[in-house]
DNA sequence: GAAATTATTCGACACGGTGTCGAGTGAGCA
DNA sequence: TGCTCACTCGACACCGTGTCGAATAATTTC
């Protein structure tokens, strides 16, 4: 289901290697559903992997490495979900952003456990935090350049705050609930209410109360 | 300048018990202002309190015992500035907000270190967890209430999302930008910008906005 | 104020996890 | 066939944890 491919154009065959790197990932990603990154300790790793503890070191440096691999797994997907976030042509706004903000919750439900340890290593790892708050940047500047178009547009309501202050706070508060969300039961309608619920701070935030 | 109390109304002195776990928990703070609290060995509690590694288990069950032990010396001025989330007689709204919000503001700077370990702790400790959720219950529930307030009085705009639903996402959003803010350094510029930055989310989610 | 009791401290120990090293092993390739 | 390089392994040194029983200091009891 989850595979890394090698360099991009390299008609290499999957060598074995690969499949050891492969198979941690996938035990990482299963233990990572029922413990913290810093509670699974390397050797349920690699007896998950079928080889023993110290070969594991030749395969990644730390568990923090595993961690940002497996983020680069997600991190695809993410930024499909970004790309959301850009309001298209004539649609209403609070259609876009309910897609938008549905996309997200639904990502963090599909890698709950994986997006949490990221989170959770930005304030550890140097390597997964230069990562994420890479992610974070983007979300953050795509959405307050849309809000800055539809300030000029007349349709949003003018700052303070600076567009780009909305943006992080609206941006860091959809991640707050996702993780929080992703850590109860799977529930359609809990979905629901929090999509409806950001979707209205977002739309008025940004946009004011429609009378 | 920070102590514990024995049970109140106890006249019995000081013991040196007290001051040890007082010497144990001033270094915890000072330590947890460099490094996190799993980075935070026994040993460097303890040499920082002049007693052997091995008595630290005499006062403290564990390192996240000593953080719940911190988090009861910040929750008391934590539920003061929870006092100010009811709106006070005939002040405009946008005031008490921003008061209670400056408030969570100021005390985050004060506190940074252990707030953020705790919140941090939270997905780890059962102890931890369950006081902490106590206090955000407490910040929601007076929230919602006062939403409710609002919306009978027909001052702020109806839901959905439920006043509960909504309070939830207002007060983890600050929260979250409280650590955020908490982490670099201090600037009262920064500080300013982001209780604004609140303070508008607040007042647009909840009143609409003042046209 | 001496004896008994309780509070506090300590060093030693067993345990479990980490990361490294050098010696194998084996698959593919010249 | 033999070379090379990717891969694997067990052994080892190290570090932090938590427990135990013995030693000592403080406090209470008589």
């Amino acid at each position: 289901m989850m595979f890394v491919m090698n360099r991009p154009g390299s008609r290499r065959k999957r060598s074995k290697g690969d499949l050891t790197s492969q198979a941690i990932l996938d035990t990482a990603e299963q233990l990572l559903e029922t413990k913290s990154l810093d509670e699974i300790a390397v050797d349920e790793l690699t007896s998950g992997a079928g080889i023993s503890r110290s070969t594991f070191y030749f395969h990644f440096e730390s568990r923090e490495a595993v961690l940002y691999a497996l983020s680069e797994r997600v991190a695809e997907g993410l930024y499909d979900s970004a790309a959301l976030w850009l309001r298209r042509g004539s649609e209403p706004p609070a259609e876009s952003i309910r897609r938008a903000i549905s996309g997200t919750v639904a990502l963090w439900r599909a890698h709950g456990p994986v997006l949490r340890a990221a989170v959770r290593a930005r304030d550890t790892s140097e390597m997964v935090r230069g990562f994420w708050s890479e992610v974070a940047r983007k979300f953050i500047e795509s959405t307050a350049q849309q809000i800055e178009i539809e300030r000029d547009a007349g349709v949003a309501v003018a700052g303070p705050p600076s567009a780009r202050a909305l943006a992080t706070v609206l941006v860091s508060m959809n991640e707050t609930m996702c993780y929080s969300l992703s850590l109860g039961r799977k529930s359609a309608a809990r979905d629901r209410e929090v999509v409806e619920t950001l979707t209205a701070v977002w739309l008025r935030s940004v946009y004011g109360v429609p009378q």
